[in-house]
This record gives structure tokens, C-alpha cells and sequence, in this order.
DNA sequence: TTGATTACATACCGATTGGTATGTAAGGTT
DNA sequence: AACCTTACATACCAATCGGTATGTAATCAA
């Protein structure tokens, strides 16, 4: 019998297979969840083999750490190159951002839903590395819209409302409006979610829609 | 050897296996999601064997389609048989629930987590069955302020509000705020969620604060 | 050129997974 | 009393789970 030859039989070049791990996490993760989601299958998205998994991630439960930071960078990157922040008002750039943000819900329903309030959502008890990395996740979407805020309040102050709570109503909309969305089968409840958002936003600035 | 005596160790009465099951999924499903869930655990919490498991339900699958009714039954009920429905002005009614459930999120984060939310989250895109039951269970959630609300628009109508999607909000309030609440480790965010809408509903219906 | 280190691949492991096959005792029907 | 059906319990199964042990080829510092 001849030796067996070797076939490299496309190998994933070396160096890229910890990021085509996670870029299968997040594919997967977002479609199936994370418990649902197995280290086999894992390696079999990104094309290496387990050995590569464990080499990278002590664990699949590191692995989940590194994703979430990942999309929590992914996004901030985004969110920090778009030209929203560009406007003169800081409410202008409030609104530029919720428009961006309905604008991604043109995408395929898996492609918007978030990573953090995915994985939060199952291993919030079960791991606390995890649900603090989404925490921080979460806390960098406050970010996005934070500072603008905290200058439109400086501006026009709204008794009882602070820039830190309004902010988080911004992640509160994203994330219940993905919810209803996976449930009804229909990116409506999230687009809604964002106008009745706006809407709010209008109403306490003082800032009717005509008034452009 | 003498024969084994049969221990009946404590068995569950006849006839509660299903609704013991149902019970301690409840409570696991919570706590770590429903993948991560085993039918082993279930039936241990539960304290029968897998033969009852499987003698009520064909699968696991079947188990979270049961979970998600049993649970839009539950939330059902409770919200019927409270007296937020008592008052007489619409909008009055739809504030008193909004009291209602800041009240629920006084219990331990797990305990006011929602079944439906928590399973659609990981299987909306993996079993069609439970995704349709979380969208009944979603729905149902409407209907406990969608009739209110109509007769406080009847009376009051805003230009581009329907009570459908007002009715929605309640929904992406609540499942938003948990996502937080998970992440964060703290309630507080849920309650600003019903805060802040309670804000939005009296800004759309012109009723300030003090005017009680 | 050598030696160490990094980045994987291969092969394997015990435990756990959802599910099945079969037995049995209780309760209702005739 | 005989029989059937329901409601479980027991025992088992192949497949998959997360993880480990070990081997090897590429890269890099000296």
C-alpha cells in the first residue's frame, strides 16, 4: 500500500482562524442561540478543526466572551464611522442615529438582531463572564447616543428626565423591538418600536416632526 | 438473597407529572434558557422519570410549545383578575397596569423574567412551533391594555398613534427593560422602561402628572 | 542553523443528550 | 371478575456534548 498523501484540502490560512470563529459564533449564535449552538458546529461554520477552537478559547464559554466583545467593538466602529454624528444640533444627531437604526432593519431578520441581548438572555444566571460582557456591550450602545443627549438636555432641561435613563430607552426599544420581531415573524414591532421613540423624543424637546 | 423491597420513595401523585413538569421548566427555562435545559434536569426538578416525560409530551419541543400556552394562560389570568380594570377612564386603566408591572419587578430578577421572550429569543428561527406559540403568548400580552387604549384614543385621537402599535410598546417596554435588567444585574432599568412610557402616554394624552 | 514558540490538526474521552422499548400498577368500564 | 386504558417507572440506546492529549508544520528570535 502507497503512503497516504497528505491533502491539504483547503486549509483556513493560518492566522485567521480565530476570527473566522467568531464570525461563525455570530452567525450562528444570532440564528440558533448560544447553547443551541455546539463547538462542532462551530468549527465546522469557520472551516478548522477543534484543535483551533481550543487553542484560541479556553472554553466555549470564553469563546462567548470574545464574541460579545467582538460585536460590542464591531458595532462601536460602525456606529462611530457613520456620519450622523456630523449634524450641528445634538438633537439632529439623536434623530440621524434613529433613522441608521431603522435603516439596518432592512436587513434579513437574523443580520439585525443583537448578539448581547441574545447571549444576556440565556447565561445572564448561568455565566457571569458572559453577562458581563454584554453588559459592557450594552453599556457601549448607551455611548452611541449618550453625549448627544446630555447636550440636548443642557440645552432645553426636562424636569425628571436625565440623559443616562434616556439613553437606555434607545437599547430598550432596540432590544424589545428585535423580541417582537423574532416573535411575529416581522421587523414592523422594531421599526414601531423606534417611531414611538422618536415620537417621545419629539415631544420633549419640543421638536414637532414639520419642524425640520 | 431476599427480594428487593419496592420503595415507592416518594413518588409524585398520580396525575401531576404534567403540570410538575411544566412548572419546573418554568422555573429552569428561566433561570438558563431553553437549550440549556435538559429533559434530565426537568425531570429531577419535576421529581418524576423520563418515562412520565415523554408519556406527556413527544418532545422537547412539544414541552416548550405546552411551557409558552401555559404561560400565556397564566399571565392571562393573573392580569384579568386584577382591579387595574375597575377604573373608569381608559387611560386610567392602562396607568394602573403600567403601576401593576413596576409592582411585579419588586420580586427576584428570574421570578419577572417572561417565558415567551426568553424562548423566542433562542428559537424563532429553530422551531416554528414554539416561535408561534411566544407570538400567541406576545400577542396576548396586547390585549390586556389594546382595548383601553382604543377607547382613550376614541376619545382623545393623536394624529399617526394607532392603539395597535401604542399596544406594542407595552410589550417592547417589557422585553426591552428585561434584556437590560438581565445585563446589567438590576431592575432599575426595567422600571425606567415603564417610567419613561408612562411619560409618552400622558405627553400623547395630554395629562400631566399632578392632574390626578 | 538551531531552538523555542505559535498555530493549528488528529484522535480520542467520559459524560450527557433527546429519545425509545418495555414493564407495571392504578382507575374506569362492562 | 375481566378487560382496557391511562399514567407512569425502569432500563437502555446511539449520537452528540465540551474538553484533552498529543503530534506537526510554520514562524521567529538569537
Amino acid at each position: 500500500m502507497t503512503a497516504e498523501t497528505r491533502v491539504p484540502l483547503l486549509r483556513v490560512p493560518r492566522g485567521e482562524a480565530r476570527a473566522r470563529l467568531i464570525e461563525a459564533a455570530r452567525n450562528l449564535v444570532r440564528r440558533k442561540g448560544f447553547a443551541a449552538t455546539s463547538v462542532d458546529d462551530l468549527c465546522a461554520a469557520a472551516g478548522v478543526t477543534k484543535g483551533a477552537f481550543f487553542h484560541h478559547f479556553a472554553s466555549k464559554e470564553a469563546l462567548g466572551v470574545a464574541l460579545v466583545d467582538d460585536w460590542t467593538e464591531m458595532t462601536g466602529a460602525m456606529f462611530a464611522a457613520h456620519p450622523y454624528n456630523a449634524k450641528d444640533d445634538p438633537l439632529d444627531r439623536v434623530l440621524a442615529y434613529l433613522d441608521l437604526r431603522r435603516a439596518l432593519l432592512e436587513q434579513p431578520l437574523p443580520d439585525f438582531t443583537c448578539v448581547a441581548g441574545t447571549t444576556v438572555q440565556e447565561t445572564y444566571e448561568t455565566s457571569p463572564a458572559i453577562r458581563a460582557a454584554a453588559e459592557r456591550s450594552i453599556r457601549s450602545g448607551f455611548d452611541h447616543v449618550l453625549p448627544h443627549l446630555e447636550q440636548a438636555l443642557a440645552a432645553h432641561p426636562v424636569p425628571g428626565v436625565t440623559a443616562e435613563s434616556l439613553a437606555q430607552q434607545f437599547q430598550v426599544a432596540t432590544q424589545g423591538g428585535i423580541i417582537l420581531a423574532k416573535a411575529m415573524g416581522d421587523p414592523a414591532p422594531a421599526r414601531a418600536a423606534f417611531d414611538h421613540l422618536e415620537r417621545y423624543l419629539r415631544l420633549l424637546f419640543d421638536r414637532p416632526e414639520n419642524a425640520a
